[in-house]
DNA sequence: CGTGAGTCTCTATCATTGATAGAGAACTCT
DNA sequence: AGAGTTCTCTATCAATGATAGAGACTCACG
């Protein structure tokens, strides 16, 4: 089974599977590939690169191919849709928002970016804004999944950690996490009424999640 | 001059500002501080507490006070700024995102969520929409600074990067880009008006620049 | 055949880093 | 002075990314 750069990623990503970012070192991998770590520098100038091969990787996983909406579909519906996908895509993996984040340069995400750009602007939205929104769109994602995806604090962290004077410090923001998911809704239902935020302004008010 | 917990994060912080985050290492610091690098260890319990910390200095030097907004100010406005000053934060040291992303349980960024969601409450925003509408600020200026951060791509993945052929792949986001920057619009406005994609929703078309 | 140029993998080895064990100095309070 | 606590030291680990350089394997060409 010859060794190349397509099953040396592929193997990176069911390493990162198991073991999270900080688990896939050159010789964990190497191992799993059945050869030494020194070997994979030929095939691969070095880690930083190895991770943007991985980010290009779960990308092209959740996006195969990238489909402008269907004529009848509107724009918004059909960004948030995109969005959405680039979320699960991040979330599909461990530390997946973080890979993209060091991942450097991704044509993928150019490509998306592109994509959601262009068919903006074939909705007659004007380019500035188009680029507006789809930067804050797309960034807002990778933000929003960075945190989501934020290891929970390890125990030592969390020894010195009240939990009752947190509540009583940040009254606010412990009645607004409390209120929304009262009512039911999930953190895919937060993410989308973010996006909805960001999309359709903060007038519209979203309806019961269906 | 007594070692203790304050003079290390300060020491950490200049260190940073001179190697960026990888520039961090036990060793450097505690040289800067003339110490062996275990001794740092009887303050600090790791070095990810060690980078917390540093996250927290961050943010405490950008706001040392958190003020509520003038009457008169408008909540839209005033969230803009401290978005802003947010920002100015991350942007203000090298890695500056990176530090905050990585840090977890940050008590000043919790305060900042409870004074922004308070202030709209207190503004008669409903609860929900406030969560929304702060959750998606903060989330998306850190996502945003990341980006922004990222180290530009070295020569090494750089040498085999054709411009020209990016602009051809990519043309709407290349025309995006250009017509933004050609009016004379800096990196500093389009973070705002990103914000105010977000804050005043998609319909307010910002006026030209002040 | 057989030999030489590539292509790929190996062993050996670095320097750096975060971290711990445990000895010892220094300071404090009685 | 002596005991206990607080702080810093030396010595040392194991893990990691990376390089140097020797060797094997393949395959076309003579």
């Amino acid at each position: 089974m010859a060794l190349d750069k397509q099953r040396i990623v592929t193997e990176a990503v069911a390493l990162l599977d198991a073991e999270g970012l900080d688990g896939v070192t050159t010789r964990k991998l190497a191992a799993r590939l059945g050869v030494q770590s020194p070997t994979l520098y030929w095939h691969i100038p070095n880690k930083a690169a190895l991770v943007t091969a991985i980010a290009e990787a779960i990308l092209e996983q959740q996006f195969p191919e990238l489909a402008s909406p269907a004529p009848e579909e509107r724009w918004q519906d059909w960004l948030i849709g995109l969005a959405g996908r680039l979320r699960r895509a991040l979330l599909a993996h461990p530390d997946g928002a973080r890979i993209i984040a060091a991942s450097q340069l991704s044509l993928k995400m150019a490509a998306i970016s592109e994509l959601a750009m262009s068919t903006l602007v074939g909705r007659d939205i004007p380019l500035r804004q188009a680029r507006l929104i789809v930067l804050t769109v797309l960034r807002f994602t990778v933000g929003y999944v960075l945190e989501e995806q934020a290891g929970r604090p390890d125990a030592d962290a969390l020894d010195g950690f009240d939990m009752a004077a947190y509540a009583t410090a940040y009254p606010t923001v412990m009645a607004g996490v409390t209120e929304y998911f009262q009512a039911g809704r999930t953190v895919d239902d937060l993410f989308r009424d973010c996006l909805e935020q960001i999309i359709h302004g903060p007038a519209a008010q979203s309806g019961p999640t269906s």
